[in-house]
RNA sequence: UCCGGUGAGCGCCCA
């Protein structure tokens, strides 16, 4: 069963679900019993493919009969409707499982808090970090969903703040929060604050990664920083990684607003010979 | 120990 298990989960990464579905029917042919853990990650995969609704329907079904869901299969349910902005069945989940004498652990805080944010209800979200912080719940992932809460409103005095609050408790910044702010300062075009989180990242020590510079690269577009998105390229090459097709995109979409033809075709000459077509 | 929570764009789905 573990060895299913494990091959399961692969197959469910590489979003092959129904490859994982044909191998969870093959299980139980060969007469061996999934257990809860063989089921969440079948839900994981279905969840990652978008389809919510045949996991919520796996997850009834596993009241009435198989193993007994467990917080991980709600956790999972729940970071997939939270995904979808449907925090009004999320919620509604977490009082199910508390009907199963589940209790919610640090990850299901984290998941709640994330469908708060996601869904607009900062004010809550706020509330329930506030309650996790007496369980010392709150983490680098939980700081950063309630930053990213607050960058969606705009209000990046707040976001500030809490990076701050995070940085003062020892909890290390990583390139994801980093990431997080400069988006958040980008899309408010301040410009100036964005930069300033990037030089602090190289100061750091930190490795920016390829969703920093693609942030970095719609920013600089959206704020028509032309010769900046431009030096990007090279940057992002000299850090070892490879400009992907979006961020080309970008660049050659904003080089044309901008009325530089001739760039915005170097730029497409370049994404040809590399193998690359425009999105 | 092993299954679950955080960041960009594209595509997918929904509109």
């Amino acid at each position: 069963v573990w060895a299913y298990n494990s091959f399961l989960d692969m197959l469910g990464l590489k979003r092959m679900v129904a490859e994982a579905k044909l191998l969870f029917l093959e299980m139980q042919e060969k007469g061996m019993t999934p257990n809860v853990d063989t089921y969440n990650v079948l839900i994981h995969a279905i969840c990652v493919a978008g389809n919510v609704e045949e996991a919520l329907r796996i997850l009834k079904n596993m009241l009435s009969h198989g193993p007994k869901p467990s917080i991980v299969s709600y956790t999972i349910v729940m970071r997939a409707l939270s995904g979808q902005r449907r925090i009004e069945e999320a919620l509604q989940l977490l009082e199910d499982l508390s009907q199963q004498g589940l209790s919610i652990d640090k990850s299901m805080y984290g998941t709640l808090l994330y469908g708060l944010c996601k869904g607009g209800r900062v004010a809550d979200a706020i509330r329930l970090f506030e309650k996790m912080e007496l369980s010392g719940f709150n983490d680098i992932v939980a700081y950063n969903c309630l930053i990213r809460g607050h960058c969606e409103m705009g209000d990046m005095n707040a976001a500030k703040k809490l990076f701050i609050e995070a940085d003062a408790k020892g909890l290390k910044p990583d390139v994801v929060m980093y990431t997080t702010l400069i988006n958040g300062f980008f899309k408010i075009g301040n410009i100036e604050a964005a930069q300033e989180l990037v030089t602090d990242v190289g100061k750091k020590g930190l490795k920016p990664d390829l969703i920093m510079f693609s942030t970095l690269m719609e920013g600089l577009c959206e704020n028509e920083c032309f010769e900046a998105a431009q030096e990007l390229l090279d940057e992002i090459v000299r850090q070892g990684l490879e400009p992907n097709s979006s961020m080309y995109t970008m660049l050659i979409c904003a080089l044309c607003m901008a009325g530089s033809a001739d760039k915005a075709v170097h730029f497409l000459e370049e994404m040809s010979l590399k193998g690359l077509r425009l999105d």
